[in-house]
DNA sequence: CCGCATCCTACCGGATACTG
DNA sequence: CAGTATCCGGTAGGATGCGG
């Protein structure tokens, strides 16, 4: 079984670790899982990934379902974690446009992956005797 | 830049999808991160990724700190969602084992991504004065 | 030993109205 | 335009105790 061989390979790339590091990379893994579970969160993610332009507040309010109050949270939390860059301009009207960093960018390939995943597999929320 | 061939295959990749189909996909993987995101699931899959065994509800409650009643939840709904398989013996004292199913078994891999993307990158949750 | 039932609290996220 | 302020219902998840 090549399942066994990944396997294998995980924890050996996992051993070449320290604990203590070890102990790091996975609270970072965490912290990233949960933020990207937030409501919204990948959604929001999705539009930077796909979009050549920065991106402005109203934009996004629009093209996403969100409430002003949940997408200024989310944002903020996506600049705080250094995935997105805030630009905000003094002009009369108003403008502030997010677009991703390198380190989002860096992100987006393992968004590939999962998305892969969801390619041939689904969880199974809903439960008919449908899958495999 | 390569940042943009990565986009560009990326944005490839979904545009041989019908729109029907990346929805469905795209459904799919918020629903996926939806379930990563809740507390302590990834820790329990982490447990499940690098086990051979399979674990034991007791095992679980006592490796993670995580009370029985969302350890039990948790379970369940990794259950409902095909990621792992429950086998309970009736035996005297009873005995429940869990395993991984190959769903999430393909999914490991897509950990790996994001463990490697944890290695050189963390979210900034120290934010002070070294950025701009 | 496994894990559900119950209770209880904290926080999340939506709606709406308002400000620089 | 880009948010903040306020209110509020829903739910997540910890603690505890009991049942199979």
């Amino acid at each position: 079984m090549d399942e066994s061989l990944e396997k294998e390979e995980a924890r050996k790339q996992r051993e070449q670790l320290s604990p203590a590091e070890r102990e790091r990379v996975e609270d970072r893994v965490s912290a990233l899982l949960d933020l990207l579970g937030k409501a919204h969160t990948m959604a929001l993610l999705r539009e930077f990934a796909f979009a050549e332009e920065p991106l402005r507040f109203s934009e996004l309010e629009e093209s996403l379902e969100i409430s002003p109050n949940t997408l200024s949270l989310r944002l903020s939390e996506l600049v705080d974690a250094g995935l997105l860059d805030r630009e905000s301009y003094d002009e009369i009207p108003p403008r502030v446009e997010y677009r991703p960093t390198e380190r989002a960018e860096d992100l987006f390939p393992a968004f590939g992956h999962l998305h892969r995943w969801a390619v041939e597999h689904a969880l199974e929320v809903s439960p008919k005797s449908e899958q495999e």
